[in-house]
DNA sequence: GATAGAACCTGTAGCGGCTACAGGATCAAG
DNA sequence: CTTGATCCTGTAGCCGCTACAGGTTCTATC
């Protein structure tokens, strides 16, 4: 029972999944991707569930997750046995991740925002941001 | 008037300024840093000016400013000509991505953490998160 | 002054996550 | 059948380091 309703090229694919065509290449490279199929010439041969898949990893890609902790993800995936527990520890990691950059950025917002509000922005040779870079 | 009170090591100058003796050779590559002069044996020799720079560029670096944009302030420092104006340009620039980054974060974050909240993180088959991932 | 071992020297390769090129083959449309 | 778009492969580049190899120099101790 193999679905082959018209394979799409790695163009095609891309403009479906929103991924560039490149970085599809990348990323079966990666093992992200499984080989696909050829044309007789050698060109790839893509189908709806590559869609899927792609669009899978864009979205994690777009949370911030790393190739590294997607490849995770899908290895649960392909082995069938998608445990809610484990998805979400990867998931509960990559979270506080993110918080922590967050809070980072946080830090650095306040600092840059202080010394920006204390230079004048004119035309004087004094700046008190490059002074406070300075010292200390 | 040279002032040479001793000289500096590179793993001195290393300590000295925080900053990993490695990336001290790779910021003279990249031309932050100016060629130091050598002992006999050509190993380099740092002064006190060379700590205050390297604790300047640590300092950018800790605020997210690229090493590009930590070169557009150190000409203006070099030149002389620290014009008040054009270092508040650069702050001000570098603070908006890093708001932008921010706000990227703060989204992933609100979304993982609405994902999260869905799964119950027990060891069954069928988990939200993954779910939502592959839709849409 | 000899010797050990730490620190230094150079150039280069690797990390992640792509992106872009060169130089060629294949495909789809007309 | 021809054109030109797309595809193929492998490789180099981006940033900001970090780490290694294989060698030299420095410094501390005897």
């Amino acid at each position: 029972m193999q679905s082959t309703p018209k394979p799409l090229s790695r163009g095609a694919l891309a403009k479906r999944s929103g991924v560039n065509a490149e970085t599809i290449r990348y990323y079966e490279n990666m093992s992200l991707l499984p080989e696909p199929d050829r044309s007789a010439g050698g060109h790839r041969l893509y189908g709806e569930d590559d869609v899927q898949r792609l669009c899978f990893i864009r979205r994690c890609r777009e949370m911030g997750f790393s190739l590294e902790e997607i490849h995770g993800l899908l290895s649960l995936v392909d082995s069938q046995r998608v445990s809610c527990e484990r998805v979400k520890k990867i998931a509960d990691e990559h979270l506080l991740d993110i918080r922590t950059k967050i809070a980072d950025l946080k830090m650095m917002e306040k600092t840059l925002r202080t010394l920006s509000a204390d230079c004048s922005g004119k035309d004087v040779p004094e700046c008190p941001i490059i002074e406070s870079l300075q010292t200390g």
